[in-house]
DNA sequence: AAGAAAAATTAGGCGAGCCTAATATTATAG
DNA sequence: CTATAATATTAGGCTCGCCTAATTTTTCTT
């Protein structure tokens, strides 16, 4: 079993390799933890002859088979308590991360798989990440960023790139959701601000740095 | 917050003084937490000067009300997972305790108040011990051990003393469950082997052993 | 290609929570 | 009341996961 260092040690890099390619680097993952890069350093050698993450000094590391099946797992629980949390317990989106982090460390297997199946299988969590099966495979579900539409495309709202709970909130504010159909009316070129129509006509101007933040299916 | 290494100690503590009254003394406590005499002293130190225990050098030690509540909190939360995991996802009672004794160090106020109304702030756990409120108030149930009834005299199985797995198995297999009436029907005096009625007029023989840990009220 | 800047590593330390071994204290038996 | 057994404490060490400071390696700038 992993300690919870290493599961958010995986966790961290398997999300830095999505979003930056194959390898990554002592000060990237430094960053994201909010830890010194010594510290990295040490752990990741730990992880290295646990056979978690290749790691080539001075070049950046990658996760490992090994490594990146455990990484999933601990996404797949970590989206799945989510769900739980806002689906059963009834918290809003964006108060559920916190809690999250802390029960995606419960080691049992059992305890995951009879979850999922009381949640019904989810396929996505409260924010629209895709939630990995059992066998750790992701249904499919090719998504663009708002921000790459041209005026006139429009497009179903499925995820979100920042999971901070201001900027979930700030979208309860406007009064989009997951699910929404959204139409790009028009992109200001000067300052880039979208304006979007929603589903009841009704008509948004959100910045460019909300635009980047938003998933678009379909 | 404590870390979880006192929270195991809190609530080892607190069941240490229910059971044997006032004074926990460190041997005591080193065998029920499975480590050494010397870890414990160490421990009881730091834990005292955080005004959690009182601690009087080689005469043992108590909770103080800080580390009662502390305690209590711990305990109110290992049992309301515990409901969880048998009423929502169906696990066997004799299947709970483990991952309840990791869900119990998940800290989140707020977590646990929606969970208890989620689970329609249930009074006992599956093994029919009382789940104190949001306010570490146990609604009381005096209950008595079915070894102390003389033949005849019957009441209500409303819990156990024993949480093991191999005890609650056997419950099972005899078809006892918590609810259940159960008359004394005969103490045999040269083993004190226990005939008891159950409600379909079933009757079962148990050891004493097995009579010490039910728990009877009404 | 050299010097500066950035990135990475090494060396030495620290607190938490455990350990063993040695010592001291308290309780019990004869 | 003393000897022994049981309990408890101290002293010193260990691993984990982090730290700072110093040093080395790589990359960028010119």
């Amino acid at each position: 079993m992993h300690s919870s260092a290493e599961e958010n040690y995986l966790k961290a890099i398997y999300k830095l390799q999505e979003a930056n390619g194959e390898m990554v680097a002592t000060s990237a993952l430094a960053q994201v933890l909010g830890i010194h890069m010594a510290s990295v350093t040490d752990m990741l050698k730990k992880m290295s002859t646990k056979k978690l993450v290749a790691y080539q000094k001075s070049k950046g590391f990658k996760l490992t088979e090994k490594g990146r099946l455990a990484a999933i797992g601990i996404i797949r629980k970590h989206r799945l308590w989510e769900v739980f949390l806002v689906d059963k317990l009834g918290f809003r989106w964006d108060e559920v991360h916190e809690i999250a982090e802390q029960l995606e460390h419960i080691h049992s297997q059992d305890l995951i798989d009879k979850l999922d199946a009381y949640l019904d299988f989810p396929k996505t969590d409260p924010h629209g990440d895709p939630i990995p099966d059992a066998k750790g495979i992701f249904a499919i579900s090719k998504s663009v960023l708002l921000a790459s539409l041209t005026p006139g495309s429009q497009g179903k709202f499925t995820g979100v790139t920042d999971h901070s709970s201001a900027f979930l909130n700030y979208l309860d504010k406007i009064g989009l959701s997951l699910g929404d159909t959204i139409k790009v009316k028009e992109v200001e070129e000067f300052d880039k601000n979208y304006t979007l129509l929603l589903k009841g006509k009704k008509s948004v101007v959100v910045s460019f740095k909300v635009a980047n933040s938003l998933l678009i299916s379909e």
